[in-house]
DNA sequence: CTGCGAGTATACAGACCGGTATGGTTATGT
DNA sequence: ACATAACCATACCGGTCTGTATACTCGCAG
């Protein structure tokens, strides 16, 4: 029963998934191939399929989890280094993605799978949306516990600045985005 | 003599560069095949490979003329609807990149190409860093001509502004991006 | 009139693409 | 003991990929 949804949580589904996650980020969807996958996973294309059914389901798989573990990661930053309502807690967004983001120099992974799959009703196309959403609606929230007056606008405008940071730093090449962002996000707060 | 550098500028090249960026930017680099190109285009591989080389080269001039022609726009757009420094002059940009995206909603060429092709030595990773570079310093320059102090810091800031809104647009389809993002740019320069 | 640049048309090479088929092995749980 | 799930190994399918080869036509400038 239920023959199209698929277990992947198996130990070479857990291969194959960490596997695609690493080359897709690295290099791109298209530019990585099922075959490759398989390999470098020390598994077989036989097993991919019977995991994750297609590529394009893998793919959502890998934007899914990367999700998650983002969101993951970034509250557990801010109970650490800024429990507390306020501005901090803004900026501390950047914080956490200045670190969450060293050594990586390939930029937003769903920005990039827009590039790619933008358009086409590619099942990993909600993904991408949706967490741009989140990331909006989090700094609207934040910035409303914050006590800031006007938080949809400013809120709105932080993300932004969030977004803009990861795009100059990575395709742009520029090494002080994060702190620039940050910079700016403050004199926005307190403006 | 100078096999090398061949010269597109030719009838059937002007189609098939035209052709190809439409493609390239609908559909992704790596989702247009050539033979694709040369077919739209009415011609034929053969004279897309006299013309251009190899693909990559057409890839590079594709960027390139894109960013050419993105920039001749705005310096219209200045020239015409702000022609005189201050602030008006900065948010000024946001309109015309507004105009110039309405009805395009696949983002920024030179961030999806950098999606494709970042961490490779493709000749169009140059024309990325180019577009990016240029934004930023034509930022800083406006808001130095406008006597707002601090113009590379302020600069900065409108330029992830600018950024933040094309992803935020296009990946994140938040429609108010534009607004948001002019809106953010006045109260940083009055700050 | 002749040489050349530009273009058309078609075929081909060699690799890679996503996806399927067949068949055998091992571990686990009933 | 037997089914089942998970996995491995390998071969294959039709299609597409970038890039090259061959051979022809046309217009133009020296």
């Amino acid at each position: 029963m239920c023959a199209t949804v698929r277990n992947p949580h198996t130990p070479a589904g857990a291969r194959i998934l960490d596997t695609a996650s690493a080359l897709f980020y690295e290099r791109g969807i298209r530019a990585v191939g099922v075959d490759l996958i398989a390999d470098e996973a020390g598994t077989t294309k036989k097993t991919l399929y019977d995991r994750f059914g297609s590529k394009d389901e893998l793919v959502a798989a890998y934007l899914a989890r990367r999700a998650e573990r983002w969101i993951a990661f970034l509250t557990d930053y801010l109970a650490e280094h800024a429990p507390e309502p306020g501005p901090q807690r803004v900026l501390a967004v950047m914080d956490a993605l200045k670190e969450r983001m060293s050594g990586q120099d390939r930029g937003c992974a769903f920005v990039n799978a827009f590039a790619e799959l933008g358009g086409t009703d590619h099942p990993g196309n909600a993904v991408i949306r949706e967490d741009k959403h989140y990331m909006r609606s989090l700094f609207i929230r934040l910035v409303g516990e914050a006590g800031i007056p006007d938080p949809a606008a400013v809120g709105a405008h932080a993300h932004l600045l969030y977004e803009g940071a990861i795009v100059a730093r990575t395709a742009g090449g520029l090494e002080g985005a994060y702190d620039e962002a940050r910079a700016a996000m403050a004199r926005l707060l307190a403006a």
